[in-house]
DNA sequence: CGCAAACATGAACCTCTATTCATGTTCCCA
DNA sequence: TGGGAACATGAATAGAGGTTCATGTTTGCG
């Protein structure tokens, strides 16, 4: 029942990765209820019982998924966004690290989708947090005049819409997709949509 | 096992619909693997057998919601859309709609979004039918000039994709949402993002 | 070394709920 | 209005899978 302490050993390390990893592909593929803890220790490599050494429930491997996609996702685009000269390159940027980030791990984001009914205040405070980071740089881009004024916290959300849309159809959806076309087509919607 | 004929008795319509409504809710509600059939029958005031006159497993009446909500949905933003002068005008008619469709039926919403886990294929059938729609109506726009060219597939997932967004912030999430201001300011986004 | 704490194992347990069915009750038309 | 088709009931069935636990094995420190 409680949350079981970080292990103490190299081994313990290694195992609890190895589950967590395994978790993320099997509960990925075939959806939360459908992915049974046999089937996460057998991906892994593992004993049945070895799971609840390191979690205590399948609820807590989803939910430290959650927060993994968090960390890993905001790391990504602020570093895609980090180089771009002005609020409209740093959409374009934002964008397509985003939808790389989909084709590298789209179990991972299948897992913050299903969150919503799983893990729902995971899921807002991913989305929520989110959110408020997009914000500020939309209303600090407008400051600089890189922007049209308006509601940061609505073109927030609607942006962010886009991009998650654009994942489902174009990266989970298609086998050879061409990122490079969709994220300029929608970054000419972008760009004039919030130009000055 | 096989699926339950239509009822021939007006009691059994009604019997039938009773449950359908009790389904929506509760499945909305809690969630598909939470909603259990007791839940169901008992928020419909019928005995737990019932169900299986009517529906031939729990994933059927899933599947039968998830097709409720693809009529009504386009039904209401068809409607709110033919009125329209001019295709911008019907951008801003549509979203509207949708997010009152929403606040409206806020569990028949939650249960597209989870047909992505449940019932992948309706999932993928409802947004596919109503991106093409979408796409040739940009397509038609593009051809009177109303709209700059562009790739209209792209267009639609894109925009599809802000109103889902705005439609879980700003519906969902919200106690008194004002669905106006969501739209102006959305539909700014969208207008100079499409404009000629 | 040697031993206490960490970790590994998988069969057994236990709960939960989807589905069935044997037994009534109601409907509707010939 | 009588009888067969439709519909209603809820206790019993059945299967799945999450979680526990008693029994080993490994690790790392003094």
């Amino acid at each position: 029942m409680d949350k079981p302490k970080p292990p103490k050993t190299k081994r313990g390390q290694a195992r609890r990765a190895q589950i967590l990893a395994a978790a993320e592909t099997v509960i990925g593929d075939n959806g939360f209820s459908a992915a049974s803890i046999a089937d996460i220790t057998r991906a892994a490599h593992t004993a049945l019982g070895t799971f609840y050494i390191y979690f205590s429930s399948k609820e807590e491997v989803f939910h430290e998924l959650v927060l993994e996609m968090g960390r890993t996702t905001r790391a990504q685009v602020a570093g895609a966004i980090a180089k771009a000269p002005d609020r409209l390159a740093a959409e374009r940027a934002g964008l397509e690290a985003f939808l790389r980030f989909v084709t590298d791990r789209p179990a991972l984001y299948r897992i913050v989708e299903e969150a919503r009914f799983v893990d729902p205040d995971a899921y807002r405070d991913y989305f929520t947090g989110f959110a408020e980071a997009y914000s500020t740089g939309l209303r600090e881009a407008e400051g600089r005049g890189e922007v049209s004024p308006g509601d940061a916290e609505v073109r927030a959300w609607a942006l962010m819409g886009m991009a998650k849309a654009l994942g489902d159809r174009y990266v989970l959806w298609e086998d050879a997709p061409d990122i490079g076309h969709v994220v300029d087509e929608a970054h000419r919607l972008i760009c004039k949509g919030l130009a000055p």
